[in-house]
DNA sequence: TCCTCCCGCCAAGCA
DNA sequence: TGCTTGGCGGGAGGA
């Protein structure tokens, strides 16, 4: 069925016509014909406009006398058009765009007063409010659905609601806010956005393998509508309907800005969230499109109540609509406060609970020292990232010829008393999971849990450490000096927070305390893969899998690779080497010595020939960690690195660039940088100044640099890095692109200086992130 | 042409 | 059984 051509006919209002015109109404009948006091009318609209963009005169009253006094001149106004011809009166008619949704909440809000008296309750009944607003009830049921996902009214019985105003809203917006975060919407929106660089350059990614990885806990995570103490909610079909209501994807789509930093959330990125966790596989062109109607119908709502405002973000692909969360700001709730506030005055017991220390990162966004949850996530995702990438283009033959890494023969297994002052030698580890012990390690903020492989011979050693946080700094190692390639690696893998989805025989449940089977089955290795597959992106996983047949088959299940310096932990017996640990990947140079992290992100050739400038890198370069420091990091040394040269060139991991760029508040969550560089000259943003996580240290050189501390909640050290923006004036040759990626603060190629601070409380670890120059816009309509 | 979203069908669910 | 509620998608109007 059509929607009905606009009547020519004569005097009475248009929906009242449409309404008489139009059976069977879905409407009730009115009980009279009353003359319409606020008509739909250019005049009544413009009223509106005037009333919506004023706040002074919002009030309910005001209003009235607003519409009773142009009710003279709308009624002249009708007469006219009585006398108009038809195409004439057709051009009169309210516009499709003075019907919208939005200008008719605006009329519905004005009826009720933003904070209504607690004694005096207002009661909306749809049939008054169709009746004077002369809409069909359809479209109140849209506003009434919005509002009531944010408890602005709730639900008394048929026909009946209450109308609560913007008392609930800062609880209910905390709450949201609260879910949102144990959702995990900031990991699934990073996804998103990292999936559609991917598939710019791999339309034929196994995206949705990928993404239903990234979403594997949604249905665990699905909520149904969060409510509020006090607010009951009775909806009329909330059960059956209760996963697709609009309420329910309002306040989805509410969560989304109040988790995102900044606070703006696309259209495409919201209805693929919210699609996602519908039914990811039968990720449709119509589903899509009908998401995307509904997030409208809700943006006009919550536009009307200002909580939102459109906006259009300007990306190399072109302009997408977004919404920027224009509503009051969500601050942690008071016992997050009161968690923080016991933090900074007191050393929590190792053991205090994940949560609460959760709950204490979270509630630190602003620190002056230390790093946001969101930051903290960023460089786990960058580090493993590049060494990801490492492993992917890297047989193992290269490595051991590049790296010309001895044996783990060749190296003398430290005594067991030596290993608590030994920083933790480390390489990389066999990809046979049989050697392997999970622990982990979960992400403060959004709820991604890093399961942590470790040596079996390793597990022990974190067996010592709390179970309610399992990963504690060690006191600091006495460093007599650091040495590359003294590296051994655990496996990390991303998986999802919910451990309850895990099968009996997935171990991450078992937190540090439980050491992994000797043996593993492939499957299981798999099944590892699977899940890591949340984070690596997309070609890296196709990669990996081109890669499997020239690298030795151990490495295929090789998820992804940490270099973790465990203080403490004794390395692994030969027996664990697989036989790419005896092709060098798992040897160990110095096992007196911690680990000097390096990363690279190698560029295949093929790329360079496209991509011949490198106009951004994420090299997490140097980072020097303290042997006590629990963190993660590629395992790469300079040497191998140098040795890389052409063949390997540095890829600019742009899902990594992003992730970082957005969560220190450079660019807008809605905006990517893609990984083809366009250079393009822009200043180094005044928003660089508001890293309001980085430290004192933090600092703009000329424009081009800014240097920032943060600090990693686990291990309780401060890592510096730097960014650098690159405004390269002339093309280089790839081989300066791999010189410049080992660009260290003492200069291209030069060894890493020792950063462990002499004091314990500032062990640093440090990194260079370059940094493309270009031109982002958020603009406004 | 694409974006925006009005409009109303019709099924689920309630009284 | 009639009415309420709301998912859904066609297609009109606007940019």
């Amino acid at each position: 069925l059509k929607t009905p051509l606009k009547q020519t006919s004569t005097s009475q209002l248009v929906l009242t016509e449409r309404q008489l015109d139009c059976q069977p109404l879905t409407t009730p009948p009115k009980p009279k014909e009353t003359p319409p006091a606020d008509p739909w009318t250019p005049t009544s609209n413009l009223k509106m406009l005037i009333s919506a963009a004023s706040p002074e005169i919002r009030s309910r009253e005001q209003r009235r006398q607003l519409s009773d006094s142009s009710s003279e001149v709308l009624q002249t106004k009708h007469c006219l058009q009585e006398h108009l011809l038809g195409d004439e009166y057709e051009k009169s008619q309210p516009s499709r765009k003075e019907k919208s949704l939005g200008l008719l909440c605006h009329k519905f809000l004005a009826r009720y007063p933003d904070y209504p008296s607690p004694s005096q309750k207002s009661y909306i009944c749809l049939d008054e409010v169709t009746e004077e607003l002369h809409v069909e009830r359809r479209r109140i049921y849209d506003i009434v659905n919005v509002l009531e996902s944010l408890h602005m009214v709730s639900r008394l019985a048929r026909n009946r609601y209450v109308w609560h105003g913007r008392h609930n809203l800062p609880q209910t917006l905390q709450a949201l806010k609260k879910v949102g975060e144990e959702n995990k919407y900031i990991q699934q929106i990073q996804m998103i956005k990292r999936r559609e660089y991917e598939h710019e350059f791999d339309p034929d990614g196994e995206r949705n393998e990928e993404m239903a990885s990234s979403f594997g806990s949604s249905e665990q995570s699905e909520m149904s509508f969060v409510e509020l103490p006090g607010v009951e909610f009775r909806a009329a079909s909330v059960n059956g309907r209760k996963y697709k209501s609009l309420r329910v994807m309002s306040q989805k789509f509410v969560m989304l800005f109040l988790v995102s930093t900044p606070q703006i959330v696309s259209l495409e990125v919201a209805a693929k969230i919210l699609i996602g966790e519908d039914q990811l596989e039968d990720l449709d062109k119509s589903k899509f499109k009908t998401k995307i109607r509904r997030l409208y119908d809700i943006a006009n709502v919550l536009s009307s109540l200002k909580l939102i405002k459109k906006v259009h973000v300007t990306e190399e692909r072109g302009r997408k609509p977004a919404f920027k969360w224009t509503g009051p700001e969500v601050l942690p709730n008071t016992q997050d406060i009161k968690l923080e506030a016991t933090s900074t005055t007191c050393s929590p017991p190792i053991s205090e609970s994940i949560t609460s220390k959760e709950q204490k990162i979270q509630s630190a966004p602003t620190s002056p020292v230390k790093i946001s949850a969101s930051m903290y996530l960023f460089i786990i995702f960058v580090l493993e990232t590049s060494f990801s990438l490492f492993l992917s283009q890297m047989t193992a033959e290269e490595i051991q010829m590049k790296c010309a890494l001895p044996s783990p023969e060749a190296v003398p297994k430290p005594e067991p008393s030596q290993q608590p002052a030994l920083s933790q030698p480390l390489g990389v580890c066999p990809a046979s999971h049989s050697s392997v012990s999970p622990v982990i390690l979960p992400h403060p903020q959004s709820g991604v849990s890093y399961a942590i492989y470790l040596h079996h011979s390793q597990a022990h050693t974190v067996t010592t450490y709390s179970p309610g946080f399992m990963l504690q700094p060690l006191p600091c190692a006495n460093v007599t000096g650091i040495k590359r390639n003294n590296s051994k690696i655990l496996n990390i893998i991303t998986t999802e927070e919910g451990d309850t989805q895990r099968g009996p025989d997935e171990p991450t449940k078992s937190l540090a305390a439980e050491e992994r089977p000797e043996t593993k089955s492939e499957n299981s290795s798999q099944r590892c893969l699977k899940r890591s597959q949340a984070l690596p992106e997309t070609n890296l996983i196709k990669r990996r899998k081109s890669d499997e047949e020239s690298l030795d088959t151990s490495l295929t299940f090789f998820p992804s690779g940490y270099l973790i310096p465990l203080t403490h932990c004794t390395h692994g017996n030969k027996a664990e080497c697989s036989t790419k640990e005896k092709a060098g990947v798992c040897s160990l140079q110095h096992p007196a010595y911690s680990s000097p992290i390096t990363g690279v992100i190698p560029m295949p050739a093929s790329e360079l020939k496209t991509v011949n400038i490198p106009a951004f890198h994420i090299t997490p370069l140097n980072i020097m960690l303290s042997p006590n420091s629990i963190a993660a990091a590629p395992v790469l040394s300079n040497s191998c690195l140098n040795s890389s040269s052409t063949s390997s060139a540095p890829n600019p991991s742009s899902s990594a660039l992003n992730f970082m760029l957005q969560h220190i508040g450079l660019i807008p969550a809605g905006v990517q940088v893609p990984a083809n560089p366009v250079l393009q000259h822009v200043p180094v943003s005044s928003q660089s100044e508001n890293i309001s996580h980085s430290s004192g240290s933090t600092n703009v050189q000329e424009g081009k640099v800014i240097e920032f501390t943060f600090y990693s909640p686990i291990n309780e050290s401060n890592f510096l890095f730097s960014l650098q923006f690159l405004q390269p004036k002339e093309p280089q040759e790839p081989q300066a692109v791999t010189e410049n990626f080992f660009r260290t603060p003492g200069g291209p190629n030069t060894e890493p200086a020792l950063s462990a601070n002499s004091d314990d409380t500032q062990r640093t670890s440090q990194g260079t992130l370059y940094i493309p120059q270009r031109k982002l816009e958020v603009s406004e309509d």
